[in-house]
DNA sequence: TGCCATGTTAAACT
DNA sequence: GAGTTTAACATGGC
């Protein structure tokens, strides 16, 4: 589930805790539980794949990985995936399977707001000159780089190079400047459709390149491949997307 | 049923 | 020590 997009639909649909206090805290997150009681959460933000609680000394980074996710009031997972359970007056919160993290600065001081794909400080112009320090770098990496893209998982990745017509093993010191702004501006852009698609529950329908087997433009089989440093899967079309 | 995956990191290797 | 590979987490869809 979690690319930076659906954070955005997570953070809003815990909005009705903000301002509530937690009367109290458990589960196997490897924090002290103690520190949540009688605090009131203050806030909810999100930065890349990070959800943010926002206490009045601390923030907790909820990171839900692979296959974590949350729920209210139900519990819905086997004990040990409990890694967090905030209780409230009226509900319970229940995060699973996430690794969860405190940190005692402003969560703006924390991380840099202007590398994540969602935050209206998002800059194409830093994403630009955060690449270019990265000349023999795959894009496919830089596009995953949560440095770089925070936000931006495998399925943007793949879209973003596809819309772009960029090959996913492109050297990014080959790629021209133009096509480096265009890949940043795109990967902006395309996180709101993903958006817009999940709240519409339908997000794979508008997929082209990931999980796809032709090319809509070139109506030849897409490639599926592990490409770049961290080996994860490639989905693209030999033949429209540039290999630099 | 078995495999794979929208992710990350620590440990175990070379 | 650096770089690379494996394992672990724990679930749901196909």
């Amino acid at each position: 589930m979690p690319e930076g997009p659906s954070l955005i639909l997570v953070k809003e649909a815990l909005d009705q805790f903000r301002g509530k206090k937690v009367l109290e805290a458990s589960g196997h997150a490897g924090i002290d539980m103690e520190l949540f009681a009688g605090k009131k959460l203050l806030g909810i933000e999100t930065f890349g794949k990070h959800l943010l609680l926002l206490f009045p000394k601390f923030t907790i980074s909820i990171h839900f990985l692979l296959f974590g996710w949350y729920s209210i009031d139900k519990k819905n997972r086997v004990a040990k995936a409990i890694k967090l359970k905030l209780e409230f007056a009226d509900h319970k919160l229940y995060f699973y399977t996430c690794k969860v993290e405190l940190f005692e600065k402003s969560f703006d001081k924390q991380y840099d707001l202007s590398a994540d794909i969602m935050n209206d400080k998002w800059s194409n112009a830093k994403a630009v000159k955060k690449m270019n320090a990265l000349p023999k770098t795959f894009i496919c990496d830089a596009l995953m780089s949560q440095d770089i893209f925070a936000g931006v998982g495998n399925i943007i990745k793949n879209e973003v190079l596809y819309n772009t017509k960029t090959h996913p093993e492109s050297i990014i010191e080959k790629i021209p400047k133009a096509k480096l702004l265009a890949i940043a501006k795109e990967s902006r852009r395309y996180s709101f459709d993903f958006l817009k698609w999940r709240i519409d529950d339908e997000l794979t329908k508008h997929w082209l390149a990931y999980n796809r087997k032709i090319c809509s433009r070139c109506n030849i089989p897409i490639i599926k491949k592990e490409t770049g440093k961290t080996k994860r899967s490639s989905f693209f079309c030999e033949n429209c997307q540039i290999l630099y």
